[in-house]
DNA sequence: ACATTAAGTGATT
DNA sequence: AATCACTTAATGT
C-alpha cells in the first residue's frame, strides 16, 4: 500500500477520531511524514533522542525496557490510534529514550516533528486532550504491568503476555519461541517451557515448535 | 546424513 | 524460580 500525504486526512479521521480541528488535521497531513518499519526492527533504542512523535496509522510496536546486561523487559504493546508517551516527555524535556521500541508486526506511522507538539498543546484543545488522555492511558496500563510483576504468579503473567500478543496480532495461533517469551518476561526459558506444558496438559495451549496456540 | 536450533526434564541451589 | 547439564525433537543444509 502506498501512502501519500493526501491518503493522511481519512487516515486520521480513521484512527483519530478525537482529533477534530479542521485546521489541525490539516497541519497534521501537510507536516506529518509516513514512515514505515518491517516486523522485527528497532524503532527507537534505549539512550537514542526523540525528534518526533509516531501516531500508529497500522500495525502494532512493542515497548520494551532494557537492563544494563542487555536483558529486557516488556513493558506494553501500542496499536493503530495510539501514540508513544515516552516520546512525548522526550520530546518535550529534549531527553533520552528510557525505552526500547520495536515494530511488533509490519507498521506505519505518521511522523510528527517533536517543535510541533508544544505549540499544537495551547492551539487545539483535541490535540491537548489527546495527548492527556495517552498519558492516562499508559500510566494505567503501567501500573497494571507492575503489579503483574510484584504480586502475580508467572503462570498469570504469562497468560495475560500471551493473551496480550494474541491481541496484537490479531490471531490465537502464536508464532514465537519459548526464548523469547522468557525474555519479554524476564524469566528463564526452562521457566516457560514447563509452565507452557503445564497449561497444555490443562488444555489451555497447545503448542509446537515455535508455535503457542491458545484455545478459549 | 549431519549440524543447528528449539524444547523438555531432572537435579541442585 | 534460576542455573546447569543433559536429552529429545524439529528443521535446515
Amino acid at each position: 500500500m502506498l501512502l501519500t500525504n493526501t491518503d493522511i486526512p481519512p487516515l486520521l479521521r480513521q484512527h483519530f477520531p478525537q482529533l477534530t480541528e479542521p485546521q489541525l488535521l490539516e497541519e497534521i497531513a501537510e507536516i506529518g511524514r509516513i514512515l514505515k518499519f518491517p516486523a522485527g526492527e528497532v524503532m527507537m533504542d534505549y539512550g537514542s533522542y526523540i525528534k518526533f512523535i509516531p501516531l500508529l496509522i497500522a500495525g502494532s510496536i512493542k515497548v520494551s525496557r532494557e537492563a544494563e546486561d542487555g536483558s529486557e523487559l516488556f513493558l506494553y504493546f501500542l496499536t493503530a490510534g495510539e501514540s508513544c508517551t515516552m516520546s512525548f516527555s522526550c520530546c518535550m524535556a529534549d531527553k533520552r529514550s528510557a525505552i526500547r521500541t520495536t515494530a511488533e508486526e509490519d507498521t506505519t506511522i505518521l511522523a510528527i516533528p517533536s517543535r510541533y507538539l508544544d505549540e499544537w498543546m495551547m492551539r487545539y484543545r483535541s490535540w491537548k486532550n489527546f495527548v492527556m488522555q495517552a498519558y492516562d492511558a499508559r500510566l494505567l496500563e503501567l501500573v497494571e504491568t507492575i503489579d503483574q510483576i510484584a504480586f502475580k504468579q508467572l503462570d498469570e503473567r504469562l497468560l495475560e503476555y500471551l493473551e496480550k500478543l494474541a491481541a496484537v496480532r490479531d490471531s490465537q495461533e502464536l508464532q514465537t519461541t519459548h526464548q523469547q517469551i522468557a525474555d519479554d518476561l524476564h524469566v528463564s526459558r526452562e521457566a516457560v517451557s514447563r509452565l507452557l506444558k503445564t497449561l497444555e496438559k490443562q488444555g489451555r495451549v497447545e503448542l509446537g515448535r515455535n508455535r503457542v496456540r491458545l484455545r478459549g
